[in-house]
Order: C-alpha cells, then sequence, then structure tokens
RNA sequence: GGCAGCGUAGCUCAGUGGUAGAGCAGGGGAAUCAUAAUCCCUUGGUCGGGGGUUCAAAUCCCUCCGCUGCUACCA
C-alpha cells in the first residue's frame, strides 16, 4: 500500500441545491453523491473531513415558488429544507453538516463580505433600468415579463431570452410587455439603484489563479474559467429588487439600497462557510468553524468542491472575485471536481414533464446503494451521460448481483455448508495466495489513487476488476472439487474466500455503504466508518481469526428484471 | 448568431503523436460452491466526412456534417 499522508484536514462542499423543486438523479451525480463518495473515502483514510452541504433558498423563484404554494416564503422554505434533508439522508449522504442560506450566520458572513468588498471599493453603485409591476407592486425579474419579440414577432418570448429565436433579450425590447404572473400590462420601467462587482478588475488575478490550478482541475473547469475570462468578465450587479434574501446593510452606500437584497449567486457560495459555522454552533465547537476556513490555521486543509457544469463559473470565477476582493485571508478552492450532465434517454429530466427518476420516487423502488453504485459507474465525467433503464438494470444485475453479491453468498454459502459456518483453521496459503495478494496490492494501489484524483468512473471500474477477481481466484481454487481430495487445501481457499468477502467490505464502504456495513457483517462486527485497508494484503488476507462464526447474508442485490424495467419506463417515461 | 464540448466496436465509454482498448451484448468452451450466478477463449471498429502538418495522427491544424450545452437577471 502507498503511504497515505494524514498531513492535511480535507473540506468538502458539493454545490448548494436550490430549495426549490425535488432533486433529479442529475443532481445526485453531479454533486451530492460524488461529495459524499469522496468524503467517505477520506474518512476511511483516517483524515479529518468535514463535508458540508446547504439548501440555497433566496430569490425570487422561492418567492414566487411559495406564492404558488399559498405560503411565505420562509414557511415554504422551512418544508422544502426537511424534504431536502429528507432526501438526502435517504442517499445516505454523510454530511456533517447540512445548512441553509438563509440562516443567520450566511446573513451575517455575506454583509461582512459585502461591507468589506465596499470599504475597498470594488463594489459600484449603478443605476439600472427594472421593469416593474404596478399590479404587483414589485420589480419583475427578467424571465417573468413577457411580450412580443423584436426581432421575430413571437408573442410569448421572456425578457431574458426569446424561446422561438433563441435571441437573447432585454426586457425593455419587448413589444406589448406584461407580467408573466399575473398577466398584467400594467408594467413600467423605473430607474433602480443597485450595487456592481467589479469583478473585471481581478481578470489578471484570477487568471493566476486558474492557471496554478491547471494541473489539479479537470480540463472541463479550466476550459470553463478561461472562456470565462476571454470573453472578457463583466462587472456583475450583485443587489436585487426582491424581497426574500440577505438585506444590504445601511452602512453601504449610505442606506441609500434600503429594501434591497443581495443576488443569490452572491450569497450562496458564501454559504459555505455560513454552513461550516452552523456545523460548530450546532455541535458547540465555537470558533472552530474559522479554523477550517480562514488564516494560518487553516493552512493544513485542502479544500474540495464538486459541482455540476453549470456551476462552474460562479466557482472559479465569481466566488473568487468576493473572497479576493475582501483583502481577507480566507480559503480558495483547492481542487474543483465539474461534472457534465445526466440526461434521460437523450433529453433534460424535467418536472413539469414528469420524466426522468427523482430523489424520493427513486428511492421508493431501490435501496440507495443501487443507485450510488450506477451513477457513479456511470458518472458524466468526461462528457454527458444518459440514463435508461435497461442499461441501469444490466449494470446492477451484472456487477451488483452476479459480480459481487453472488461472490459474497458462494463462499459464505459454501463456508456453512461444509466448514460449519467457522472460518477453517486447516490449511496453508501456497503460491496461488501469494500471488493474489499481490495482485491486490496493485490493484487497491491503483484504487486508491483513482479515488484520490476523483476518477470516480475508473474507480469504480477498478473496484469492479477487484471483485471479479474473488470469483477469478474461487473458480481456480475450487473448493468444491479439490474437499474430495484434499481437505487441507479445500480449507484454505474457503479461508482465503472469507478474507476477500471482509477485504470487499472495507472497499466497497465509500461507494455502497449499506451493503459494506452487511458484507462485513458476514464476517465480523462492523463499525460505523470501515476504514480503508492500510497493511499489505499478505498481512490483511490472514486476518480474520480462524474457527470463528460467520453470518451468511441474505441475497445482497435482487436482480432487476425485465417487467420491472417496463413497469418504470412507464411510469417515468422511456423511449419516445 | 457567437462560444464551448462531444462524435472511437451493436450499447455505455477509456484512450491527446509511436503497432486501435475495457465492460456489457454476441459466439465457443470449462465448472456445478452460488441469486443459471461464475471462470477461460473469442467474433467485432477504414476512431463522423474531406484536406493538411509529421518518419509517424483517434490524438495537432483547416474545413464540412451531426449532436449537446452555454450565451451572464434560471438556479
Amino acid at each position: 500500500m502507498p503511504a497515505i499522508s494524514r498531513q492535511f484536514r480535507v473540506l468538502i462542499t458539493s454545490a448548494l441545491p436550490y430549495i426549490n423543486g425535488v432533486k433529479h438523479l442529475g443532481n445526485v451525480a453531479g454533486s451530492l453523491l460524488p461529495a459524499d463518495v469522496f468524503g467517505r473515502f477520506q474518512r476511511a483514510l483516517g483524515r479529518e473531513t468535514l463535508l458540508i452541504c446547504a439548501t440555497d433558498e433566496h430569490g425570487s423563484v422561492a418567492e414566487l415558488a411559495a406564492a404558488e404554494a399559498g405560503q411565505d416564503v420562509r414557511t415554504y422554505c422551512d418544508e422544502q429544507y426537511r424534504l431536502q434533508k429528507r432526501a438526502g439522508d435517504g442517499f445516505l449522504l454523510s454530511w456533517d453538516h447540512f445548512g441553509r442560506s438563509s440562516n443567520r450566520q450566511n446573513h451575517e458572513l455575506t454583509q461582512h463580505f459585502a461591507r468589506a468588498l465596499w470599504k475597498r471599493g470594488f463594489l459600484e453603485l449603478r443605476t439600472t433600468k427594472q421593469v416593474f409591476s404596478i399590479a404587483e407592486n414589485r420589480f419583475l425579474p427578467d424571465r417573468y415579463v413577457i411580450g412580443t419579440c423584436p426581432h421575430c414577432g413571437y408573442d410569448r418570448a421572456r425578457g431574458d431570452q426569446c424561446e422561438n429565436c433563441t435571441r437573447v433579450l432585454d426586457p425593455v425590447d419587448l413589444i406589448n410587455p406584461r407580467s408573466a404572473l399575473s398577466g398584467s400590462s400594467a408594467i413600467e420601467i423605473r430607474d433602480s439603484l443597485h450595487l456592481f462587482l467589479k469583478q473585471s478588475q481581478f481578470v489578471p488575478q484570477l487568471r493566476e489563479w486558474i492557471g496554478g490550478h491547471r494541473d489539479v482541475w479537470p480540463p472541463l473547469v479550466s476550459s470553463i474559467a478561461n472562456k470565462w475570462l476571454d470573453e472578457g468578465l463583466h462587472d456583475r450587479g450583485i443587489t436585487r429588487d426582491v424581497a426574500w434574501g440577505v438585506a444590504v446593510p445601511d452602512d453601504i452606500a449610505d442606506g441609500r439600497l434600503k429594501g434591497k437584497v443581495f443576488y443569490v449567486w452572491f450569497d450562496a457560495p458564501i454559504e459555505y462557510i455560513g454552513a461550516t459555522w452552523e456545523w460548530a454552533d450546532a455541535n458547540g465547537k465555537g470558533d472552530a468553524w474559522r479554523d477550517w476556513w480562514f488564516g494560518e490555521k487553516s493552512r493544513d486543509v485542502r479544500y474540495y468542491q464538486f459541482m455540476g457544469k453549470d456551476n462552474v463559473p460562479f466557482h472559479t470565477v465569481g466566488f473568487p472575485v468576493t473572497i479576493m476582493g475582501s483583502g481577507e485571508p480566507w480559503k480558495l478552492v483547492d481542487r474543483l471536481k465539474g461534472f457534465n450532465w445526466l440526461n434521460y434517454y437523450g433529453g433534460k429530466f424535467s418536472t413539469s414533464q414528469k420524466r426522468g427518476v427523482f430523489m424520493e420516487p427513486a428511492l421508493e423502488i431501490l435501496p440507495a446503494d443501487y443507485w450510488r453504485y450506477y451513477l457513479m459507474a456511470a458518472a458524466p465525467e468526461g462528457s454527458d451521460a444518459n440514463f435508461t433503464w435497461p442499461l441501469f438494470a444490466s449494470i446492477i444485475n451484472k456487477d451488483l448481483a452476479d459480480v459481487l453479491g453472488n461472490f459474497v453468498n458462494r463462499v459464505t454459502r459454501f463456508c456453512a455448508a461444509r466448514f460449519d459456518g467457522r472460518v477453517p483453521e486447516a490449511g496453508s496459503y501456497g503460491s496461488a495466495e501469494h500471488a493474489l495478494a499481490a495482485e491486490l496490492d496493485r490493484r487497491i494501489q491503483r484504487l486508491t489513487e483513482e479515488l484520490e484524483a476523483m476518477e470516480f468512473r475508473k474507480a469504480v471500474a477498478e473496484l469492479r476488476a477487484i471483485w471479479v477477481l474473488g470469483n477469478e481466484y474461487l473458480t481456480e481454487a475450487a473448493p468444491w472439487t479439490r474437499i474430495k481430495t484434499d481437505r487441507d487445501a479445500a480449507a484454505a481457499s474457503v479461508r482465503m474466500g472469507l478474507n476477500l468477502v471482509h477485504l470487499f467490505g472495507h472497499l466497497s464502504w465509500p461507494l455502497i455503504p449499506q451493503s459494506a456495513q452487511k458484507i462485513h457483517r458476514a464476517v465480523m462486527d462492523a463499525p460505523d466508518i470501515i476504514p480503508w485497508p492500510d497493511e499489505p494484503m499478505a498481512e490483511f488476507l490472514d486476518g480474520l481469526g480462524p474457527g470463528q462464526k460467520i453470518n451468511p447474508p441474505e441475497v445482497l442485490f435482487a436482480k432487476i428484471t425485465d417487467e420491472q424495467i417496463a413497469e418504470w419506463e412507464a411510469r417515468f417515461g422511456g423511449p419516445q
């Protein structure tokens, strides 16, 4: 095994799911799940790890969704937060804390960053033209203004873009504009004062910082980040005329922005820090949260972020500008893992069209581990990936049921039938076992490296290949034949088989924790965190005490049938 | 429209200058401990089309075709 450095702590955040709406498998695959697998792996290695997530709650979208549900926005968010938390727990996401961007800590921090930027001259007041609806007595976000497109004449063009001719629009360009909410055409353009963050001044600094991570960020991430810089970074409005958000404090711009709030994209990433503060408060850890984020004490922290590709610009440009501009030594991200899209039968997951699989229904039909395995085995890493039920079923059936589940089953059942359900004592390991241990040493090293590098597809392929080694070994050793002529040799190979079961419980835990626990319990009690093996395999594979009782588990993974595939295609949408 | 990414075996995807790869599916065989599950062998691709650079191109350049995404107030 490679020497594992524990000289640093690991801080992990996954992109914050927006409060509105149930999350689909793409959201799980693109940030929530890989962050968890990686976090579990880091804990298994024995590194001090903090896995943080939160809901992103502010902005007009939440306001409008609450209104539609007939609730005030706080109540609405409380309810949605509980649903999201429950769904995350259901997927076995092992957050150290799952916070909320609407909590006090984030409000304080967001205002703190804004003040720092204001004092250092990186915020600028600008008067902008905004659409105001008299009927609703509120400003309307661009997408909630509809009217006739000045380019193609389409009469339901949105204020941000015409869906018909795909041209980007400004709401003031629309002919006969009206509110998409009430349909009222009693709208007017009003001046509105806003804060702009002078991102353009940070281009050289960002370029250097991004360039310095070229070797550790995936090409997808660097290329998206550089694209934004190459196109010329615009200054960005960071306040909005909505009610639900972090208030702009009076000491910025002499109170001239009273009643306005910060734009969600300004306060949401700050919640990574805010949620860490919430974690410290919730666990009686005082100022410990600062040691993960601020100054000298956070020097030993390596910070990882997980997100979908749509989020990359905000994490490589927007949020870093906030931090750089504050002039304070807050931690910037060290390793950033971006994911492409997971599509459903070639199209987008769609709530409105009821196409695709969402978190809660997924867990109604199958345990979390099935989803966790599939989503990492077929993770949208190199390019967009495509979910179909037949593909999903073939991966689950082949890898989990046939290769892993069946291996555990055949070893433990044979042991129960022929060796009294106890780890056999007789016989000793020979050249086949030594060769196997050596091969496992090599492969586990590769697996460890792939996981450290966040190469999930490759890691899963390697893990699967390790499971296959178990079946290969057993077929070659053939204790069911050997037992007729050489009972000691058969005993030794069954002992090896059981030790492999034990090993698989360890190696599989970050990916499929529930099943790994079951597998581990087949041969001995399992700790909550199953540690990554760090001894040579020759030693590990001799770890089970001879004579100890084993417990053959029930079938670990039921196979998915053609009938189920047909049923689920009908229920969730299938080929069209 | 602009920009970005992608296009490799029937399917899902690795592979970024040096004799085309994996898993699944297909074909043949072995075994019978096991959820008929396993193991071994094997068929299969002019790397989207065309042009160029190079001793050498899936890989670099140009061009065309196709798909997807982004386009900054949707998060």
